[in-house]
RNA sequence: GCGCGAGUAGCUCAAUUGGAUAGAGCGUCAGCCUCCGAAGCUGAAGGUUAAGGGUUCGAUCCCCUUCUCGCGUACCA
């Protein structure tokens, strides 16, 4: 890979002339501006400021030690010290007939792998999943497929909200107004139904709320009956997540709810209070931070006054269960911006109760999805929406535009392809924004065909695929990227130039997404890349083309191409070969 | 009150975490189909980055003050 060689010289030179340096101060980055160059690096201005030298002078001596004519590598000292370097032909040529070697060209393995445990989705039991679940599945089944393809060893792990109080009200309207005829035809409709039904009651009478509790206490007593109706809520639950992952395309490695923690909690907080972590407080079991003045304030309760456990002992048991059981390298919890308290109070706790254990706890938040008003998104009569009517909704608009555009094409494939724009469209959207920000949800935005959207991007793989249709049809010729060598390779027009070079950067950036789990910048990396090929397929025919021009232009094709399926895929998108 | 966010072009959002002249899309205006998919491309106009101060070679980004909005803040997750 050219940057990180490029890097690791430039490491090298640091090393020699500042032999106690942090090297990992030295960074490369692709150029901002490509009329500086090709990439570039500050760093040396602020390693002499450190050090009270001249920048410029130090640059320049790094310079001056700087070998890099095996990588075909122009490098030239600029401002106040920057280093700015230009990648020459000959580097492009070999980067380029290199990278038709490989399965997955331009990423970079990672060189010791890590083990990440992925918690997102989370759905609850006997309730639709919703709009809200959408960041959380989208953006933690994307982060588990970039940790696998940068190396990395994932387990994802699906924490279901399966136990807690709503069980009360659910199996006193379960035992007395359900509608097995409704429960066959929509289960999570009817329990839901049913839920309503109960709380309002509750509401209106307190005996009804009575009998719920008293619900409640049989089954984590482990009453057979309700255990029973419990563990069918469950499974007909879990029948309705599969249906919606299946069409997500996600996929989780566990699926241990927090029920699976049940006999866990007790001895987790007797032990908070064995090491005097926890202590009594007005009648709960509460943990404090005084040595902590930004939770201070903000004491955890790991146990309730009247007994009960909550989320928070749940979170407890099951992070000492995953870093038991799986000894992860990092654990990332996919939720709600809302939730960065309780999530800094647990990774204290642990710590605190744990010791230095290696693990890295990240709490990955994401903001709200908001509607056209601004506020959270919503039907218009205020109710929250179905995860499954947004997919439908988003596959049949697809399926109108796709029916205008391509009206010949059969209903089948025109159907594959509004559920494949239509769901992509949908996740491309949810992950485009920076994911601490709120964003507002916009189907015209999203299913537009230009700007940075899905569309555009499955539209220029389709037209990349429609060149090698083409070519085979036509041409009658095949092309064979594995027996591409650099010599065969010539590229001197600008668009394949920014085309070529804009490839190399697929490693950095990925390596970037997977460093912040931030995937708004691979969607931007893709946008950029889908807009320097749409310029360079105006620019530069390719079949009409000759000899080694031809071909290198059909080994850009092919790569960029890949890039964009690999890309995609790492979003969870799939790609067509038309549309 | 305290904490966490946000405030960037008319609108919706970016900006490689301190880099050189702040970028896209929509909308507006002007061009490009006897040419590999026009679902595309090229160009123009549009900015005191909420306001004010500070740090330095350099600030949308860091620090301080102020204003506006959202969320969280002892027993729901």
């Amino acid at each position: 890979m050219l940057h990180s060689q490029l890097e690791s010289c430039l490491r090298e030179c640091v090393q020699d002339l500042l032999p106690d340096a942090d090297l990992s101060q030295v960074i490369l980055l692709p150029c901002r501006d490509t009329r500086f160059g090709d990439y570039q690096t500050s760093s040396l201005i602020a390693l002499a400021k450190q050090r009270k030298l001249n920048p410029r002078q130090l640059a320049s001596s790094v310079l001056e030690k700087l070998s890099l004519e095996r990588l075909h590598i122009k490098a030239e000292l600029a401002g106040p010290g920057f280093i700015n370097f230009h990648i020459l032909p000959q580097a492009i040529t070999e980067n380029i007939a290199a990278a038709c070697q490989s399965e997955t060209p331009f990423v970079r393995r990672a060189k010791v792998s890590q083990s990440v445990v992925l918690d997102f989705s989370s759905p609850n039991i006997a309730k639709p999943m919703h709009v809200g679940h959408i960041r959380s599945t989208v953006l933690g089944s994307c982060l588990a497929r970039l940790h696998r393809l940068i190396g990395n060893n994932v387990i994802s792990d699906n924490h279901i909200g399966d136990w807690g109080t709503q069980f009360g009200k659910l199996l006193l309207g379960w035992k007395n107004h359900l509608d097995k005829v409704a429960l066959e035809k929509d289960p999570i409709g009817e329990m839901e139904r049913l839920y309503k039904l109960v709380n309002a009651a509750t509401e209106a009478d307190e005996t009804v709320l009575e009998e719920a509790r008293a619900e409640l206490v049989k089954l984590q007593s482990g009453d057979p009956e309700n255990f029973g109706i419990w563990q069918q809520m469950v499974r007909l639950s879990q029948s309705q997540f599969d249906t919606l992952y299946s069409r997500l395309g996600v996929a989780f490695d566990y699926t241990l709810g927090e029920s699976f923690y049940n006999d866990r909690l007790k001895g987790v907080v007797d032990d908070l209070v064995a090491k005097g972590i926890a202590r009594e407080s007005e009648g709960a079991y509460v943990v404090f931070f005084d040595d902590k003045p930004e939770l201070a304030p903000h004491p955890a309760i790991v146990q309730k006054r009247d007994g009960a456990f909550n989320y928070a002992s749940t979170d407890l048991a099951t992070l000492e269960y995953r870093t038991q059981n799986w000894k992860p390298d990092q654990i990332l919890y996919i939720t709600d911006g809302r939730q960065q308290l309780h999530f800094k109070q647990i990774f204290t706790t642990f710590n605190r109760w744990k010791g230095n254990t290696h693990v890295k706890l990240v709490h990955v938040w994401f903001g709200t999805i908001l509607g056209n008003d601004g506020k959270p998104f919503k039907t218009r009569s205020g109710e929250v929406i179905k995860l499954a009517d947004l997919l439908n909704e988003a596959e049949e608009r697809a399926l109108s535009v796709v029916s205008e555009k391509n009206p010949d094409l059969p209903e089948e494939t025109r159907r594959n392809i509004a559920r494949v724009v239509g769901i992509g469209a949908v996740k491309y959207a949810d992950l485009l924004p920076s994911r601490q920000s709120d964003y507002q949800f916009s189907w015209d935005k999203m299913l537009a065909f230009n700007g940075n959207t899905a569309p555009y991007l499955l539209y220029a793989y389709a037209r990349i695929r429609s060149i090698f249709r083409k070519n085979q049809d036509e041409f009658s010729s095949s092309f064979k990227p594995e027996s591409i060598e650099d010599k065969d390779l010539i590229f001197s027009t600008p668009q394949e130039l920014s085309l070529a070079k804009h490839l190399f950067s697929f490693g950095i950036t990925l390596e970037q997404v997977a460093e912040d789990s931030r995937p708004n910048i691979l969607c931007n990396y893709l946008y950029d890349l889908a807009g320097l090929f749409a310029s360079f397929y105006e620019n530069c025919p390719v079949l009409k083309a000759i000899d080694s021009e031809k071909t290198s232009r059909l080994v850009l094709c092919h790569l960029t191409a890949k890039v964009l399926q690999m890309g995609l895929h790492t979003l969870g998108l799939e790609t067509l070969e038309e549309m």
